[in-house]
DNA sequence: CTGAAAGCGCTTACAG
DNA sequence: CTGAAAGCGCTTACAG
């Protein structure tokens, strides 16, 4: 491999010049510039990135924690993550803390033991490890990490459309199927949801919302949903909303299984629009989550370091409506 | 942050010292090496990762390059992967090629600079560039790059199990969905359950086998269907095989709009196993890969240098027998 | 505007 | 068995 000695001595330059012109300054006279630049192409030069990072400090990678990256909603968002970061030149570590405090903390020792330009951590459930950053910049995503700022969608207002929605479609009798209450998300999509449906109980007093807590993923969705849906159907709600996609996907499955029509008999919605939303039978009402946005924005804000600005970034929601709601049934 | 000469000072002790210790060389004293490490302790020393790559000249990172990390298969391979590697102490570069050619080779170009200790790449499916690797190992995992060793599925003697398994419920119109035969993948599933299938063929000339080109993902699957499907009863297959899950789930959907009964009226199965595949209605019949087996395969053979060993690795992938698929209906 | 030189934090022959 | 020293390939004050 050629380094900037060898493009040096080619271009008949010193290796600070070689440098210099590298790094796109301005103060190298074009004549020196283009022979430093011909030596580069026909060394065929690739500059050493450890010896960089050895020498600044930083490396140009970005490190990414996730819970799980086999959760279609992480998959995306690290997808769009990596996009956006090797648009800027820069290269992902990723890691998956598998939802366990202690395996994130060594994960995120581990990348930062690789001076990356900074960490963007969608924390996992249960209460995470207090991290020392040093230098480097931490960025939340969807999950907050401690006390690092956050990037994530605007889960009360979002979850507050789909409340709206379902009420102007006739419903009364709604279920809420809520994430986990010891997580922010879990309770901030709950409380946008209940807030919402609380200001229009105030015009017609014969709305229902009941709640019950459960886990984000498939099978919690399907549990809570079969015993729901047991009761006899003047009884029970007319519209299920669950706070993932993936209950949601549950929800449809019991309903299926227990020969409940959707969305003639019972609406069923979700949150996340991941891939498979749109792909089940019917095809799945829920709330988008922009995850091209938020990963353009987790990575600026870890690149430019606009030292000292801690605020959140929270990004709207969009409703999709799709083939899984409808009006409620004639009673 | 503590460095080596810190750790040296402290223990009273030369770097070189630190440094043996540190790499569990065994002709330290054990006095030093007591007062080496309980330096590292007392100072919390964590190796700076670019000054040991920038030295030897590899660092312990593995490249990972994927078409496309949404896709559920290559997302497990993708967390096995780097479970694998955590477990071994390396780091995970991830990059999305976006199953262009054009990118992949950039994506790899730019991973070799970091000096990883080897890259494993799930090719995409157009022509791949060539790669120089030089040092470093080059793996191949489920496609192949260039001519890299392949860690991968045998697909041929697991579409093999399938048509054996399908015929032994009594299956005689088979249709089967391929993937691109431009691709390995898409040419070997088709080709070893056409040969299975020639091979019953000659006990029972009456079976007839369909087949029909696609790509792997939903829409492909749910448009072939769709046509298939079209068919009277008593002239369109019993068994609708696809080359991948995704397909298969997408013959689902087909089937399902159309008010066909799976498995009573067509059977249908697909490839991969990936974890929606327990999920849709009814459960699919499948051929597991084994991930994890081509995750710790992978690794092992880009971490231990078997300099020479050009050979590859060929796993077999296992019937799961589920819902979807049942004897024919009576005609 | 350009070059000579120091130094980032390690590892590794080489002496002793 | 241990230490002193060179050097990996860069970048960056500092002279000139």
């Amino acid at each position: 491999m050629a380094t900037v000695k060898d493009v040096a001595q080619l271009a008949q330059v010193s290796v600070g010049t070689v440098s210099k012109v590298l790094s796109k300054d301005t103060t190298v006279k074009d004549a020196l510039r283009e022979r430093v630049l011909k030596a580069v192409t026909d060394l065929n030069y690739r500059p050493n990135m450890a010896a960089r990072a050895l020498r600044t400090n930083r490396a140009s990678i970005i490190g990414l924690v996730v819970p799980d990256i086999t959760n279609p909603f992480f998959a995306q968002l690290a997808k769009d993550i990596e996009t956006e970061a090797s648009r800027r030149g820069h290269t992902v570590m990723l890691t998956n803390s598998h939802d366990d405090s202690i395996t994130e903390g060594h994960q995120i020792a581990a990348l930062l033991d690789r001076s990356p330009r900074g960490l963007i951590v969608a924390a996992c459930n249960d209460t995470s490890v207090t991290v020392k950053s040093g230098e480097t910049q931490v960025i939340s995503v969807d999950r907050r990490l401690g006390t690092f700022p956050l990037v994530g969608t605007d889960n009360a207002s979002s979850s507050a459309k789909m409340a709206t929605y379902l009420i102007s479609l006739g419903h009364t009798r709604i279920a809420y199927l809520a994430g986990p209450q010891s997580t922010d998300v879990g309770r901030q999509r709950l409380e946008g949801f209940r807030e919402q449906f609380d200001i229009h109980k105030l015009q017609n007093p014969a709305l229902s919302l009941s709640v019950y807590e459960g886990q984000f993923d498939y099978d919690s969705g399907e549990h809570l949903a079969r015993s729901l849906l047991l009761e006899p159907a003047g009884q029970r709600p007319t519209a299920i909303v669950a706070a993932s996609d993936q209950m949601a996907i549950g929800v449809l499955r019991a309903a299926r299984d227990m020969d409940i029509a959707v969305p003639e008999a019972v609406s069923v919605a979700g949150f996340d629009d991941i891939t498979l939303a749109s792909l089940v039978v019917p095809r799945l009402t829920t709330v988008a989550q922009q995850t091209e946005l938020l990963a353009r924005d987790a990575v600026q804000r870890v690149l430019e370091d606009d030292n000292g600005d801690r605020s959140d970034v929270l990004i709207d929601g969009d409703l999709v409506v799709r083939g899984s709601t409808g009006r409620p049934p004639a009673s």
